[in-house]
DNA sequence: TCAAGGTATGTGGTATACCATAGACTGTGT
DNA sequence: ACACAGTCTATGGTATACCACATACCTTGA
């Protein structure tokens, strides 16, 4: 079976947020201001952001990217393949919008485009996957060090409590439970960096990670490993040790990286 | 005037590199191996990578992005617009496949699209700036923490070599030779970690770092500040010194930042 | 004179038609 | 039977036509 998500057609939402319903009242807002300023409390802040320039293309792009994000992408019978002409008549739109889409995770290198084949989502060999792991690992560390700055007590007492409240999934081996816990957990960190663009960066790796994070943390004690180092990163924030954070996390990440290419040194392909 | 580059017509190239004159004969290969193989003697090796799916899409994106990356883009007067219809006319190609390397430069943060107002290349803000140097001196130290353990004595050899050879460079101030010079610098130590997803994603940060360090390079006596720098660097890379060249790049990086951020105070656009 | 509204034009957004090739299929001659 | 060549079909690539909106300009009426 080809890949098919069941969109319910966002022709609906395209026609009634888009420019047509609600543009035009914006531009006599102002003629008739004490009427659409009631209209603008009524129908509300809901409606509002939408007239920023919405367009199929970005939405497409959205769609398909956290479509991607919930495949098992390296599930073993998982179906890799995008159809663009499918993908048109699922979204009830052409093609042009999905393959400039298209063209934008391929830049991401989230999908691959064969000319006359196909177009796949990406599966990352195991050396691709270790380079991301270190990848993700550079831009944590500095995350790390600076929020030993930028971060407030009230930043870390609220890292502190998150990393609590789920550790006791880590204890109940609750595995996917803890494992989306522990990914936040790293993006919060590269939030606290004050650094957007470290977050932003990493980000691109994110999906790939999520699935690598998940698949490791059932295997051997990782799980609890992990809640100890986590509550070692944050000692170090606190004591805003910066060089002390910066390499609990990096080595913490590293961790994960010599597990990687230990346990899974058969695999070519994972899943 | 709007954005314009002197291409040549690249639809000659594609006419003749393209699928037509290339690609039909190598189908018939099996059947005339002899006068084929005195054929790929002769024309040899230059034309045959190209017929692995050439596209229009992926050409006008190199293309673009080189073009970008000649242009001045901090400087006062640049014009930063680009027209799809234009660019489509002086490539003598239709509008789709500028559109989809549009999509993928504005993925990439190179250029920024605006509905029916126009394509425009960015101009990152001080901040913005700031966010990259960051990244990259993220990026790099890691780099160079790999580099300790991956490099071999001979590529150290040539490292020190090449920053020997430049550093005249510094000292003759010949600010425009040695800015380049530095770049490869540093991009020699992100190939040298040996993972290239470092050096990848470095890569586009690459564009803007360039004409960072470049402007900054000519400011108060940052050019000779750097050949010691690197020298440094050098010394902990073949003392094998992970820590100590991890931190080096990234202290040298961050006086750059430094620099930016006290040098650059009043200025919210560059140029 | 000037403000308001209409109109012309330019721009990116979208839909659609058609193209070239890869790969499967099919028929034919040996 | 089987090898081979021709044909069909699916797919991404490209070109083109048209759309809706933004903007500048023009017209008109007070």
């Amino acid at each position: 079976m080809n890949f098919c998500l069941k969109f319910t057609s966002i022709r609906i939402d395209y026609l009634f947020f888009g420019c047509k319903v609600y543009h035009i009242p914006k531009v006599r807002i102002a003629g008739a201001v004490g009427f659409l300023e009631a209209l603008e409390v009524s129908i509300g802040d809901k409606l509002r952001p939408i007239s920023e320039s919405f367009t199929l293309k970005d939405h497409t792009f959205n769609l398909l990217r956290a479509a991607i994000l919930d495949m098992d992408i390296y599930g073993p019978e998982a179906d890799l393949r995008l159809d663009e002409r499918k993908l048109a008549e699922s979204l009830g739109i052409s093609r042009t919008p999905i393959r400039e889409a298209l063209a934008r995770l391929a830049q991401e290198d989230l999908v691959q485009i064969v000319p006359r084949k196909g177009v796949f989502v990406c599966r990352k060999t195991r050396e691709e996957i270790l380079e991301m792991v270190v990848t993700w690992a550079a831009l944590e560390s500095m995350a790390a060090r600076l929020a030993t700055v930028h971060a407030t007590d009230a930043d870390l007492v609220a890292l502190r409590k998150f990393a609590m409240k789920h550790s006791s999934d880590a204890v109940r081996a609750d595995i996917e439970e803890y494992s989306d816990a522990n990914i936040k957990f790293h993006q919060f960190i590269l939030k606290l960096s004050g650094c957007a663009l470290l977050g932003e960066t990493a980000e691109g790796l994110f999906i790939h990670m999520r699935a690598i994070r998940r698949r490791a943390m059932g295997e051997s004690d990782r799980a609890q490993r992990s809640v100890v180092d986590h509550m070692e990163i944050i000692e170090a924030l606190v004591a805003r040790d910066a060089d002390l954070a910066s390499s609990r996390v990096r080595e913490h990440t590293m961790r994960l990286h010599a597990h990687i290419s230990k346990t899974w040194a058969r695999l070519e392909i994972l899943g």
